[in-house]
DNA sequence: TATAAGGACTTAAACGAGTAAGTATTGTTA
DNA sequence: TAACAATACTTACTCGTTTAAGTCCTTATA
């Protein structure tokens, strides 16, 4: 080996059987608590004794190839990794994962193509995936079902090359502007940068925003902007010039400069103009005034995550089914006017 | 096995052997490109054909114990997880790694307890740690250590029981003060929730800042405040009344509420009051004004963490160390006074 | 007193891949 | 023509665990 390496090596289960006199059955019965197998309590003393002496950490290699399968669950969160409403739910996942066993990977990385991704994922060797914000035909899916990873996804319909969580951005949107409309806005924009018009996504997501304003005989058009005081002041004169009475920002990225840039172009928020994102980042319940937005109602995600893991584990030819996070308004001063 | 898998079981070497008609060996050094190994190009190419045809993805699990080490390299984030400056830095790390043959495990996960934590982290069998958030007599240190799990440690001398980033912290904050005092500020309140004068690093922090403010000779004062809008207005009318003129806020998240409310009170920003954060959270440079705030220079790190991460495997007995990020200012509208 | 029934273990066979060492076969040089 | 070397493989062991299937006691029951 080069380096030198001094390399105490690692302590096994046979370290552990040797030093008590017993054989590795024996220490592998105790350390699993294995059902169905009598052992004295003065063995079972000696052994944990000497496990925790040596330092015993079972090699979990050896224990997945024996199993058959890793406790490792995989969650890419693709660029939902920086969302805190996200944080809370992979906590909780984590921790429900961790009582049943398993190690949750929530995947932060974003990967220069898809291949690299699978690559990535595929090295893991993970038992299960949970997938969310993965197009049905991404190639790290289609690989993994092929190596026999379990899969769980959102209970709802996704079309071809779109992700679970594409649906619910839509979802979310279409909220928050029943929202603005409910609260009487009738002349409204809703502003996203140039890049999304050019996205997929943008063509599920238009016309079912026209078709709610439609619906409730409003004005809807759609602009564009971006995420600088720059870009949102002169869309924010742009707008109180055209009269209009509500802004939907695309995210809070988007919402929160153009509802500081209307405040200082002393336009009145909510009286004059209501102001709404999505995603509530921390920042819009922080300022003044705060910003309303839509996010995803993620309490029970991790739960539900959680247990639809293990359930997919026992059964990995058939995915698991778990209900998709449902949208919700945190109606704040922006949009706060009665109608 | 329980509810009737119909398990079609997932495709090993074996099998792609048996296909061609070769053994095992053949296909493993053809798939690895082991060198010294003379194969004719006629069974190459039939090994080839059959492993991608049959979809074989090498079992992990098999290959890591054979192997001596997985090629998963841990990297807790705790609660830097949200941070996009981070973001960056991982997706280049995760990259380099990827590269060299490694996998990198970026944990966002919040841990009831430091055992949680380490029982979780040794199940993943990580082959290294990436050491940036964790105290150094953090429990999952110590047992992975003992596992024989190779390290990477920042440059610098961690006192006790805080870790490389509450010093980076620290640093941090040493350098938003330094730029308030060269920017002309005389009378200056650090703002930081209650919970912070509580922790450690507080400890640590405070006779810091004394210093320099002390060094400058300005008046340096410690006053807290959360981050919602009614705590914020408060401070800042507070403050204003006192004659201070600069804040310097513990992170974004109390300088931006605290920027918002004293442009709502009517204080000039930055002409009366300077107002800076720490972490430069994205909303900091997309309000108007836009918030000034301190960052750490990430550019290079995920590079550094992957070299050092290669050499650790090599002799995981003696930690590597890399390059600690250095603090850097970014001057926006809410800090730029000429001195 | 023979036989069964635990209790407290041990033996040995997997799991799937990597690799040192061995074996034919063919071609080359002395 | 024998000796050698290269090519193209195969055989067999190893990594650390789990676990089905023993084995050898001791004690209880017929």
């Amino acid at each position: 080996m080069p380096g030198g390496s001094k390399g105490r090596k690692p302590v096994t289960s046979a370290d552990v059987a040797r030093e008590v006199g017993v054989s590795r059955a024996t220490v592998s019965y105790l350390l699993n608590n294995t059902p169905g197998q009598t052992i004295s309590d003065e063995t079972r003393r000696r052994v944990m004794e000497a496990a925790e002496r040596l330092g015993y950490t079972p090699n979990q290699s050896a224990r997945a190839l024996r199993l058959g399968r890793s406790d490792i669950v995989l969650f890419p969160l693709g660029d939902a990794a920086l969302s805190h409403a996200f944080a809370d739910a992979i906590n909780v996942c984590s921790a429900a994962l961790n009582l049943r066993g398993f190690t949750l990977v929530s995947d932060a990385a974003m990967y220069p193509s898809p291949e690299h991704a699978a690559d990535a994922w595929l090295r893991l060797g993970p038992a299960a995936l949970i997938d969310l914000i993965l197009p049905a035909d991404h190639t790290g899916v289609l690989r993994m079902s092929r190596a026999g990873v379990a899969r769980v996804t959102a209970d709802i319909e996704v079309p071809g090359h779109l992700s679970a969580m594409d649906i619910i951005g839509v979802d979310a949107r279409k909220c928050q502007l029943s929202h603005v409309i409910e609260r009487g806005a009738t002349n409204i924009v809703y502003a996203a940068p140039p890049s999304h018009y050019e996205s997929s996504t943008s063509t599920l997501l238009r016309p079912a925003l026209e078709a709610v304003a439609s619906d409730a005989s409003v004005r809807l058009a759609f602009d564009t902007v971006e995420a600088t005081p720059e870009s949102a002041r002169a869309a924010a004169r742009r707008w109180a010039d055209a009269g209009v009475d509500a802004v939907c920002g695309h995210s809070d990225d988007y919402a929160l400069p153009i509802l500081t840039a209307l405040i200082d172009l002393g336009v009145e928020v909510p009286g004059a103009m209501l102001v709404i994102g999505v995603g509530d980042i921390p920042a819009s319940r922080a300022i003044t005034p705060s910003l309303s937005s839509v996010t995803a109602e993620m309490e029970r995600l991790g739960e539900s995550l959680a247990a639809s893991v293990q359930a997919a584990v026992l059964d990995p030819t058939t995915p698991v089914r778990y209900p998709a996070p449902e949208p919700i308004v945190m109606e704040r001063d922006s949009s706060n006017r009665s109608c």
